[in-house]
DNA sequence: AACGCGGGGTT
DNA sequence: AACCCAGCGTT
């Protein structure tokens, strides 16, 4: 038996029963694979039940609002993936008249749609024989084969793809890829992996030579950067005064609260009185309360963030901001940590939440 | 080639 | 605290 026919003759016994694997329609196969990137599928699988059931094909998903898709997409991070479906859910729904394409060489044109993505799909959705590598094959390959050439270098991506390449199994590449990926998940996992109950154990260099742990090798990442953030809550009887975020920056195009960044850990009642704050809230505004710091941990930033209870008199509005009823809160698509707070604030009113 | 982009789970 | 997760787009 060769490696292929063990890792699939493995996946057939073992796999997972995943929504996604029973199908071959190449636009639910899209949704998944574009949410399940950087995403475990545990976390995955509730929002694609929910973008299913919202959108069943592609011309109803290019039918639907930015703001729409984004509030589906929120508390699942890395909001750019439901923006770019949006492009290409219109621009399919155009060009190819609602069909979702299932070949290679489309696919990887598309907004969103990288070398994964589109290995992923042609070889799933049509058999194509196209290598799908993403972390769980970068780890099975670096593992079995012993190569140390880090994984997220530019001459490690393309080894690592000639490797996957080579290994393909061409009579029924949507298989390999599957295996591959689930033994990667499965036994093949980053700490403690399975190596005993592995299908190709004998012949894993990593395994003969008891190198597990040093393998895959990756590059050092970027230091993580500190931010400090205050926002404002301030109401207006049932309205509560919001904000659209912009195109740059986290939380593109989301909604959160009135915002004075600071360079340093502030101290919230000193913030009202920066130049800024005035211009906007005026001199008399008023503290009313304080929640903070709470950090917020996101991939390359921590920040500690404030929340400010603030009465004032003459709020001068900013562009980007907008009273809004707090009914209509449940429409807009939040980053987390706004979207818990404002929902514990109007929930619990009398009993402000996270103070300390 | 390097950087930016979320949120949550595991060790 | 460090690392990882069915990666991709921009600079």
């Amino acid at each position: 038996m060769n490696f292929s026919n063990e890792i699939t003759q493995w996946y057939s016994n073992n796999k997972r029963d995943l929504p996604w694997r029973n199908t071959t329609d190449a636009y639910t196969i899209w949704l998944s694979e574009i949410i399940l990137q950087q995403t475990r599928v545990e976390q995955g699988m509730p929002y694609f039940y929910r973008f299913l059931e919202h959108y069943p094909n592609v011309a109803a998903f290019a039918a639907a609002s930015e703001d729409d898709i984004l509030k589906l997409w929120q508390g699942l991070g890395y909001y750019s993936r439901g923006r770019n479906m949006l492009t290409t859910a219109r621009l399919v729904n155009e060009l190819y008249k609602g069909t979702f394409p299932n070949q290679y060489e489309q696919l990887i044109k598309l907004k969103g749609i990288g070398e994964y993505t589109a290995a992923a799909i042609s070889s799933f959705s049509a058999n194509e024989a196209k290598a799908v590598v993403d972390g769980n094959v970068y780890r099975v390959l670096a593992r079995y084969f012993g190569i140390s050439e880090p994984i997220n270098s530019t001459k490690g991506k393309k080894l690592f793809q000639e490797t996957a390449n080579d290994i393909l199994n061409h009579d029924n590449p949507g298989l390999h890829n599957q295996a591959m990926m689930e033994l990667g998940a499965i036994i093949c996992k980053p700490k403690s992996p399975a190596c005993g109950i592995c299908p190709v154990n004998i012949g894993c260099h990593a395994f003969l030579n008891n190198a597990t742990t040093q393998l895959p090798v990756k590059l050092k990442t970027v230091k993580v950067r500190e931010r400090y953030l205050n926002y404002f809550l301030i109401t207006d009887g049932e309205k509560v005064l919001m904000n659209k975020r912009g195109m740059k920056d986290i939380w593109a195009n989301m909604y959160d609260l009135p915002l004075i960044e600071t360079s340093e850990k502030p101290d919230p009642y000193e913030v009202v009185q920066l130049s800024e704050a005035v211009e906007y809230f005026g001199s008399d505004a008023e503290v009313i309360e304080v929640s903070g710091p709470l950090t917020h941990i996101l991939t390359h930033q921590r920040l500690k963030v404030n929340f400010i209870i603030l009465k004032s008199k003459g709020i001068k509005l900013k562009q980007e901001w907008f009273y809004t009823e707090v009914e209509n809160l449940k429409n807009l698509a939040m980053p987390q940590i706004i979207f818990i707070f404002l929902t514990n604030f109007f929930t619990f009113k009398n009993n402000f939440p996270f103070s300390n």
